[in-house]
DNA sequence: TATTGTTATACTCTATAACTATA
DNA sequence: TATAGTTATAGAGTATAACAATA
């Protein structure tokens, strides 16, 4: 009974048992951060997944958008709107090139926004580096980059267990 | 003409400006790893956020679903339908407190559930561990959390662009 | 047969506004 | 006035299936 339940804050003591959960972590991070480009990128009329495609055909002018839609993980069936869209913006060009790809390139519009993209983006990276240090923004990429690799062998042999321990119930 | 565009790959050489970028390599692990975890979780037929709103009742009996919603950051309206449904399943029972406030706690088979969530959930961060290594897990932990808190103050008055340089372009 | 591009569709997640009942 | 919970709704993002045209 002698709780303190309404003492300080909501209740007597939050817990919060994902902390230590890198898959949490990470999906909150990428929550935040997303939710911060966007909105500054939403100022010129961009959403983030329209600015990397930008970036994408300015550094592979003439690629295909399935080309692009692999690198960045889209389904073609998704990439169609999107680049339909980036090319009623005015944004990129498309030309024929095999009778069934297309050859995709900015116009000189879609170099201009991707200029204001590139000082947005650079500036959220910035404000990022200055969170982690200098060396820390090359160990999260080095980290993340970890992740995307599968085990290495024989490193499952000993499972470390590490989710939030059932605590004691029902007395 | 001399390009060698149709010799190993797609194009002659693809580039990738994205590599160097926390914001999209951050999106993309997280993408990935919510997509491997919620592929477990459907199994027992959880999805990613009943599994952690579970966690949450548990570490926290007799909270409320306004304290769960605020500590996974999911807005009070989408945690109406969600509370709704791990009800529906019989996992979660509610019991009113204030005429306004509905303490939530797990039923018996809610109990058993998580277990079984938990077992997949540590599943997931073992591997995960085995690819970072013992103190990479903690190290990326970190990082994430860094990553959370605004700059400190001064580290803005150097803005290191990073953000992949234009590239050479009409000839 | 495999690939490009497209359409349609559905499902999840998220965001906002509006409403009630209560503190 | 602020909070808890609900409903409705709209917008992204993502996933699958199917199709036509081409390689």
């Amino acid at each position: 009974m002698t709780d303190g339940e309404h003492e300080s804050g909501r209740s007597a003591a939050w817990v919060d048992p994902l902390t230590r959960l890198v898959g949490y972590q990470l999906r909150r991070a990428s929550a935040m951060l997303m939710g911060e480009l966007g909105a500054a990128l939403g100022e010129i009329g961009l959403r983030p997944a329209e600015a990397t495609i930008l970036l994408l055909i300015d550094a592979n002018p003439g690629c295909s958008q399935s080309d692009v839609g692999r690198a960045l993980g889209i389904a073609r069936a998704n990439m169609a709107p999107l680049v339909a869209g980036l090319m009623r913006q005015g944004l990129v060009d498309r030309a024929p090139v095999d009778g069934r790809s297309q050859a995709l390139e900015l116009s000189a519009e879609g170099e201009r926004r991707l200029a204001a993209a590139r000082a947005l983006i650079a500036a959220h990276e910035a404000r990022l580096q200055a969170s982690l240090g200098e060396d820390g923004r090359d160990r999260l990429l080095g980290l993340l980059d970890a992740l995307r690799q599968p085990p290495a062998a024989g490193s499952m042999l000993e499972p470390v267990a590490d989710v939030p321990p059932p605590r004691a119930k029902t007395e």
